[in-house]
RNA sequence: GCCCGAGUGGCGGAACUGGUAUACGCGCACGACUUAAAAUCGUGUCUCGCAAGGGAUGUGGGUUCGAUUCCCACCUCGGGCACCA
């Protein structure tokens, strides 16, 4: 053994060794129990690895090493989510086609990944822009399609002028293009949609079995937004300035599917979640939005209310999420509250949203602060003592609903670089699914990657590729030019891990029996996925469950998600700001394993952390005093045995050692549970005081080889070197992770502290085994305790075991 | 404006279910080794005080024998958002 750490040498020649000898490959055959850990695969920017990508993957690394060497079958796979506009962008502006970009930016991604070894099953590598990954994306589709799950409507979409593609509402933020930041527009389009509503009911009940961080499920639920309530309906008074109108007919339907609120009947329907407020009701609100969808079906209004209406709509556009200042214009009708019969003002105000409930509350001052605020600028009455309802009561007027904030997805887009939807559209036969035989359907190549002008895929050009035979008929077709969303591929790419190869199913109902039994075991992701991709999944996933094809209504047993890493001034690491970090540098001159341990050791794993390049060289250091002791194993394991330490026993030499073992088991106790609970930094802590206990005293070569096992997971090619040096002729990879004796972690002396009134006077120390009555003496005794105490009276003492005894004096 | 986090030394942070605040690491100072420097090792490092002792966990209250931890109000920073009825 060398005397210096080497780490390039170290960490290149166990890398290699590895996966010649696929350590890291799960056996879909095996009898052991399986542990499916899952980290979330990576767009392949061209950016390269960022260094928030190392901590979250050494997160799940550790986790999959330490259930390895706790005997599972271990399944943590990797792959590629390549479907995406920064490709195509990179695409569109060089010309260079997207599936070369692909390869280059995986190669560098692969090349990366591997340096900071990871012990990813690299055989499963998936990678969602092969054809034999989206035949089965594809599939999925049109398992949706034949089940009336997918529907194409024309619709008013998010519209982004600039990349020119419809956007789901998920995806645009304060009114602006999420990727681009233009300012969205409304425009009609067809559009294929998945209902996601049908299953908005389970995916949120369903949160109650799954593990998830409660931050997590809260966001969810949020995003779901499942609220309980009433529609009432509130007949319209006939006043002189509206026109009535035959109830509606229309049957429209909005983008959940459900029917649009037809606002032209004399009534007006109100959402409201306290309809046992109803007697309290001074006014109604309505959105400017059902205003004006009362204009358009005959209502005669003032100049003065149309510009209302429309200023209004036009800053309900602009999101900015400013507080914004209460404005309303009545609109001169009156409603006639069903409870008691009373006319009550209709205002059409700006704090109530069209898209919102059915777009109109009853105002209830007495007992909602926005409309008891509206209710005092506008001099509306407020009837502050009125009863409330019961369910008995207020039923008769209105019918409970739940709603959900959730909308249907917007599943195409006018894309190219994403999977082509298989669908053919023939004028006889309508729309009809491309046969299973024919898919994948690949998408072909085009001269040009940018949308057309008037917002179609670049696909539509493609004549020859445009125009097919009905499968059905035979008669003239053409194809469906959109493409999907690249959130298509990772709503289900964790199944095809578990039989990646398969060329007749998406995955073997065998091996999803395996791998995916009771789910996922735990997948870590950013926060940043909470709503999106984590809900599809669900939603995928469940759709498949409800097929049969998988076996269970969840796909992930628990999930947890990372802090974001930011630059040294606490802001956002971005290229444009020139303040990211190159992890391939920080290899070369600290190595994979110092990495691994500063990005664990930086601070709390769920929280953000600015990085510091300066605090890697603690970890730096830590590594090479442990190199230094097993150095020091080696001279010195004569010695050890002249001391008659019999090998493979945890039998000390001598005090010493004896004290460092009951640290080293203290610590082994400690870093198995806080990987469990990720708190990565306190586990490398732990360690880090073990070692410098280790350094003082003597060892014993069998505690300090639980030491390198126990720090494997986080520090794997210096372990595996150490370990091997001291004569293991198997990798640490599969070692049995040690374990604690609780007798070892048990003290029989503890220093509890002595206070009087809450305050710390002194200390002492005691035994575990001593009584509290004998304790509380030996507190009342002590020389600083009895200067206190003197010539007061004491009132009480309270005595926490192995903590402390407080005197109130 | 609303929701979710967070606020502890010079810095990153630790503190179990309310029980000795500042573990561990960085930095800094001093010492050892060295012709010297780096590296390494050792010692010290919240603050006031000679000491006894006092004061500090964003601010102000409260509950408690005891509060970084629980409650109320407020301030600041980060993230999210749909005035969600």
């Amino acid at each position: 053994m060398k005397k210096e750490y080497d780490h390039k040498k170290i960490e290149r020649k166990w890398q290699n060794l590895w996966e010649k000898k696929k350590v890291y490959q799960a056996d879909s055959k095996s009898k052991k129990p399986k542990y499916y850990s899952l980290i979330e695969f990576p767009y392949p920017s061209g950016a390269g690895l960022h260094v928030g990508h190392i901590r979250s993957n050494t997160a799940m690394d550790i986790i999959s090493r330490k259930k390895r060497m706790e005997g599972y079958n271990v399944l943590f796979p990797i792959g590629w989510d390549a479907f995406g506009l920064p490709t195509e962008n990179y695409a569109i502006k060089t010309g260079i086609h997207p599936i070369k970009v692909t390869k280059q930016n995986t190669d560098t991604f692969r090349k990366q990944l591997k340096s900071i070894g990871f012990s990813f099953d690299w055989s499963r590598e998936v990678n969602t822009t092969d054809p034999k990954f989206y035949k089965w994306t594809q599939w999925i589709f049109l398992q949706f399609f034949k089940k009336g799950l997918a529907y194409k409507t024309k619709t008013e979409i998010n519209w982004c002028p600039n990349d020119k593609i419809g956007l789901a509402n998920e995806e645009v933020v304060a009114g602006c293009c999420e990727r681009c930041g233009t300012p969205v527009e409304k425009r009609e389009k067809e559009q294929w949609m998945l209902a996601i509503t049908k299953y908005a009911d389970r995916l949120d009940k369903d949160l109650d079995t799954v593990d998830y961080l409660e931050k997590i499920k809260i966001q969810q639920r949020n995003w779901i937004g499942r609220s309980e309530g009433a529609e009432i309906e509130f007949k319209i008074s006939t006043a002189s300035n509206f026109s009535p109108l035959r109830p509606s007919q229309n049957t429209e339907r909005d983008p959940r599917g459900q029917k649009i609120q037809s606002s032209s009947d004399f009534f007006v329907k109100v959402f409201t979640t306290r309809p046992d407020t109803i007697f309290g009701v001074t006014f109604i609100a309505i959105s400017a939005q059902m205003a004006k969808n009362w204009i358009k079906e005959g209502w005669k209004v003032s100049s003065e209310i149309n510009s209302y209406i429309e200023k209004t709509l036009t800053e309900e556009k602009e999101d900015n999420f400013e507080e914004k200042e209460k404005t309303g214009i009545s609109s001169g009708l009156l409603a006639i509250n069903p409870a008691n019969n009373e006319k009550v003002p209709i205002w059409i105000v700006n704090y109530v949203l069209g898209n919102v409930g059915t777009g109109a509350i009853m105002g209830v001052p007495a007992d909602d602060t926005r409309d008891e605020e509206f209710a005092k600028k506008f001099n509306l009455s407020i009837v502050k003592d009125y009863k409330k309802a019961g369910y008995e009561n207020w039923s008769q007027w209105g019918k409970k609903i739940t709603q959900y904030k959730l909308r249907d997805w917007v599943f195409s887009r006018q894309r190219y670089w994403g999977e082509p939807i298989p669908l053919i559209n023939c004028g006889k036969c309508g729309w009809v699914p491309v046969p299973e035989k024919d898919l994948p359907v690949l998408l072909p190549k085009v001269a040009k990657y940018k949308p057309t002008d008037n917002g179609e895929s670049p696909l539509a050009d493609m004549k020859s590729w445009v125009n097919v035979k009905c499968p059905k008929c035979k008669g003239p077709a053409t194809r469906e030019t959109d493409t999907m969303p690249n959130w298509a591929g990772s709503s289900w790419y964790y199944l095809r891990y578990t039989d990646p190869k398969n060329n007749k199913e998406f995955a073997s109902k065998k091996n999803l029996g395996y791998f995916m039994k009771n789910g996922v075991d735990w997948y870590n992701g950013g926060m940043e996925h909470t709503t999106l991709h984590l809900l599809y999944s669900r939603f995928w996933h469940k759709f498949l469950y409800d097929l049969e094809l998988v076996p269970t209504s969840e796909p992930y047993a628990k999930r947890t998600s990372q802090g974001m890493i930011l630059a040294e001034q606490g802001e956002k690491m971005s290229k444009s700001k020139g303040n990211t970090v190159n992890p391939d540098d920080l290899v070369k001159t600290y190595g994979a394993d110092t990495l691994r341990m500063y990005e664990m050791f930086m601070g709390p794993f769920d929280q953000s952390v600015s990085w510091n390049t300066d605090s890697m060289v603690g970890p730096r250091r830590f590594l090479e005093r442990i190199w230094k002791i097993a150095t020091r194993m080696q001279k010195n394991s004569a010695s050890f045995t002249l001391l008659g330490v019999p090998s493979g026993t945890h039998t000390a030499p001598n005090f010493s050692a004896f004290a460092t073992q009951k640290l080293l088991h203290k610590t082994i106790k400690k870093v198995t549970l806080d990987i469990e609970a990720m708190r990565f930094n306190t586990a490398i802590s732990s360690m880090m005081v073990l070692l410098n206990e280790m350094e003082k005293s003597d060892v014993v070569i069998e505690d300090y080889k639980k030491f390198l096992q126990i720090l494997h997971p986080f520090a794997p090619h210096i372990t595996e070197e150490l370990w091997r040096a001291l004569g293991e002729k198997k990798s640490i990879n599969f070692s049995e992770w040690p374990k604690w004796d609780e007798n070892l972690v048990k003290d029989d002396k503890v220093k509890i502290a002595i206070q009087i009134n809450g305050k710390l006077r002194t200390e002492i120390m005691i035994n575990t085994e001593e009584t509290e009555e004998d304790i509380k003496k030996q507190a009342l005794s002590a020389e600083t305790v009895r200067k206190f105490t003197s010539g007061k009276e004491i009132k009480k003492i309270i005595y926490v075991k192995n903590r402390l005894v407080n005197i109130v004096i």
